[in-house]
DNA sequence: TCAATAGATTAGACAAATTCTAAAGAAGCG
DNA sequence: CGCTTCTTTAGAATTTGTCTAATCTATTGA
């Protein structure tokens, strides 16, 4: 959905990265990126690694979570004041957001297209174009 | 640049949303809608109003700005995890984002296209488009 | 005009998410 | 193995925003 995952393992992606392959981080890579494309908290993710019984602070989950933003293997996706989403999908796309749920679906970047955009303010460059699109349950 | 005020005065604009116009509510409505379009955090606002020699506090201004949001008369700006923009345009607009100085810059709706949007997920309706533009300091 | 009342404001406590700090632990390297 | 560097951690601190209970104020109608 997202093509195909450009490591074997978390070991060798660790290394690419120039990150110590350590216990923990190794076990945050394999809960992040083992399954599909996911989009995460934080506080999930640690719990996630308590459920497995990785002994990993929560401290250190958002250590990692931004060491693997900073090496672009995950991508911070903000929606909501006050808590931050990991989208494990760093191609080019864009979300659905279900506000009642706080669930967040992808838009592949080809189904959705942003066209006309103006140029930026003088002396800056587009680094990201983000479309969030809100949805809501729908009275039927 | 976004069409006519509807409103002559702060004091008709509150009546007109069911707001009593206290001295709090007057003064903070002149403080983010006498001027030009405006993207204000809550401590920005307070901060105004204080060197206004306006006694008002913190609360009462997340009070009002969540007042004024269910009045239609602001919108909220999700762009940083865990700080919140009060935009004073409320016509169909976007943004681009300048990630160093924190600063909004309004794209208006006419401005861009976004297009091709697929279905929402089943059983909900789109409430609204927001088209977030990163822009970083150019280096030339 | 004035008292009654419904609504508004406030200080300060509280809460949630995230970052910081300083100390202890683990990796890598010779 | 021992040294050095990087990592992890508990817990404190910070930041943004919300809640509570008491006080105050706008409105209303006699």
């Amino acid at each position: 959905m997202s093509g195909p995952r450009p490591f074997a393992n978390a070991l060798e992606m660790l290394r690419s990265a120039g990150l110590r392959p350590t216990r923990q981080r190794l076990a945050l890579a394999r809960l992040l990126f083992d399954k599909a494309d996911r989009h995460v908290t934080a506080e999930q993710l640690h719990g996630e690694a308590v459920s497995a019984a990785v002994p990993v602070s929560l401290a250190t989950v958002y250590n990692t979570l931004h060491q693997f933003i900073g090496a672009g293997l995950l991508r911070e996706v903000v929606v909501n004041p006050g808590r931050s989403y990991f989208d494990t999908n760093v191609s080019d796309h864009h979300h659905f957001f279900l506000e009642e749920s706080g669930r967040l679906v992808d838009i592949p970047g080809d189904r959705i297209d942003v066209s006309n955009v103006p140029l930026p303010p003088a002396g800056t460059a587009i680094r990201r174009v983000d479309v969030i699109i809100r949805v809501e349950r729908d009275e039927d």
